[in-house]
DNA sequence: GGCTAACCGGAAATTCATTTTCCGGTTCTG
DNA sequence: CAGAACCGGAAAATGAATTTCCGGTTAGCC
């Protein structure tokens, strides 16, 4: 995480490490609700926890972004190894870790990398592309299969599931909307996604380099 | 526009009509790109104009988006009434209109309106009503045709054309996308959008308060 | 129980980007 | 060619966020 205990030193406090899964389970769910241009103050809030308290553990906003978007890539190459286990096909197996990004709202977290090199740097940049390269098989499965559209690719795939809009809004706000909008076009989605595809798509295809630009231009990371 | 002739005084010299209408263009295609929270230093740029020449022609900021705004609104409804006209059938005359609105981006234009009562406030909020009752009838004679799907409604609608990623950055950025993320993944959407849908979709289904409200908390106006 | 380092909260300082003002100099147009 | 209309862009005003700081509070070992 972000403090490790120097040998001379006291080990750090229990409830300090409880705070610090406070911390990181308040910041996943605001990131996911309102993408992570959110305020330090509203983790803090949500927390339950003053912002002093974040600091504490982090040294800066951005070390804590890259340890949820750590968290997001390990748990969806767990989800994604469980479906193929579980699932009879390969194109139930997407659709059902589809969801589960869609629920969470994983994809949004793939850009951030790079603007800083931190310390978990390495570990995110792992993780991220380990998931990749597991999605990419799933797909070529699911497309030889015969379920899956051949023309799309897992770049494709990423930037729709980061276009999808976020899931309803937490406890808090007064106005919140009543329908989940995710699912529904996560659902049209899934329904263009099916082979063959009337549509013909334009080409070329998404690379890896238009996916870091996409992400850099449109959120700034 | 934002300059009326007063009666006694000197009428607009011919060169600041041909600039407000190299501001709108230059907005117009800006806001496009990267949406309207773009600074007007931006604007200023693309249009080969001062920042001072924009606000001697526009109060503040948001009165330039809003007439931004209008203009999409009225031009979609063009588009919309001559696809209707030459299409053989609504299907066609409803890709022809998606394709449209992708291509401009408007549909992040719908949510502008009411953050301060301006001027162009009325018009705004007329031409945009015209548009929703246009798009209204014309997916309902998709669906009545059993092209469209009948599960999902105009707001689904407008908020999905919303999730689109930009189209591909204008001249200047170095770093450009060489792929056409906007349409590709228009194509997916209209595959998915085809009746019957495989999917089922989680209702309820969106409404007019859905709508304003993501806007709101999703860009802030 | 008591001591002390670890910890916490949140106001205040800082930073940074953006909007908006302002005015000396320039350009149309009657 | 007079003078109002116009322009550019530096600088002031604003606003929102990050980050620091420190007095006051605990946990947990003795």
């Amino acid at each position: 995480m972000s403090e490790i205990a120097p040998s001379g030193a006291r080990p750090q406090r229990a409830d300090a490490r409880e705070n610090v899964r406070q911390i990181l389970r308040a910041a996943r769910a605001v990131f996911a609700e309102r993408g992570f241009e959110v305020s330090i103050e509203e983790v803090a809030r949500r927390s339950g926890l003053g912002m002093g308290t974040i600091y504490r553990h982090f040294p800066n906003k951005h070390a804590l972004v890259e340890e949820v978007a750590i968290g997001h890539m390990r748990e969806t190459s767990e989800v994604l190894a469980r479906a193929v286990d579980e699932e009879p096909d390969a194109w139930s197996a997407f659709t059902r870790v589809m969801r589960h990004m869609a629920e969470v709202r994983s994809s949004q977290m793939f850009p951030v990398s790079r603007r800083r090199t931190t310390e978990s740097g390495p570990a995110l940049v792992a993780a991220r592309d380990a998931l990749l390269a597991d999605l990419e098989d799933l797909m070529d499965r699911a497309q030889r299969e015969g379920a899956l559209r051949t023309d799309v690719n897992t770049y494709d795939l990423v930037l729709m599931m980061a276009s999808l809009p976020s899931r309803i809004p937490g406890d808090e706000a007064a106005g919140d909307l009543t329908v989940d909008l995710t699912g529904r076009q996560l659902s049209v989605l899934l329904d263009g996604l099916r082979a063959p595809g009337a549509e013909r798509l334009p080409t070329p295809a998404a690379t890896r380099p238009d996916l870091d630009e996409f992400f850099r231009t449109r959120f700034g990371v």
